[in-house]
DNA sequence: CCCTGATTCGC
DNA sequence: GCGAATCAGG
């Protein structure tokens, strides 16, 4: 496989779209990830976006500015402190039941609420069906407990624990094929709506 | 171990 | 110009 113009804007775009030196050469086909840094740096755009440390920030493209003439503008933006939303992912936190089993968490911890008061909202399902939850016990107690650098895309990312404290980690099982949890945590996190119990708000 | 990008250097 | 090997690091 060779340079064409064709591929070279494809590099070009998933490169400054944040996408990974591997999944370009994935998409691309016929080269290594190496090739692709390798071809980024001959082009002159090794560094996506001005901050070098910046993570992949997927740039919204507001709009091609037609731009038919524009000479010397100034955006004196009167710095708009803007209060960031952080939307927070789809992360539901694994809830304890109070139940007659013991230790449901790998090694005996502290109670699962330690913190000072804050402890994120838990947005989804709460409602787990009984099996599933079982399951998910089982799967935690297996726990491989990796930290965040060591999710990727075949760990479970599903997290346990406090994230306010020491005892957070992630499951770390071997995902499902896409998903992005395991065979047990899949089970609790996708739940069909029927079986979601109405919470009258 | 998985992954990331950066650099080197023979081709 | 190309990219495998290597390096440095999360």
């Amino acid at each position: 496989m060779s340079w064409t113009e064709e591929r070279v804007e494809l590099l070009k775009k998933m490169w400054s779209e944040g996408q990974s030196a591997s999944q370009i050469a994935k998409a691309l086909g016929g080269v290594t990830r190496n090739a692709v840094i390798g071809k980024v740096h001959r082009l002159g755009l090794s560094n996506r976006t001005g901050g070098a440390g910046a993570p992949p920030k997927p740039e919204p493209k507001p709009a091609e500015a037609p731009l038919t003439e524009a000479p010397k503008m100034e955006a004196p933006k009167a710095a708009a402190p803007v209060a960031e939303p952080e939307i927070e992912m789809e992360a539901p936190k694994p809830r304890e039941t109070v139940t007659s089993v013991k230790i449901p968490v790998p090694a005996a911890r502290k109670p699962i609420v330690p913190a000072g008061q804050p402890l994120p909202p838990q947005p989804s399902a709460n409602e787990v069906s009984p099996e599933a939850l079982a399951t998910q016990r089982e799967a935690e107690m297996k726990a491989r407990r990796l930290t965040l650098m060591e999710l990727t895309e075949r760990t479970c990312k599903w997290p346990i624990g406090d994230p306010a404290t020491d005892d957070f980690w992630f499951c770390g099982h071997p995902v499902q094929a896409g998903k992005p949890y395991c065979e047990a945590h899949v089970g609790v996190a996708f739940q069909p709506m029927s079986s979601r119990r109405d919470r009258r708000r």
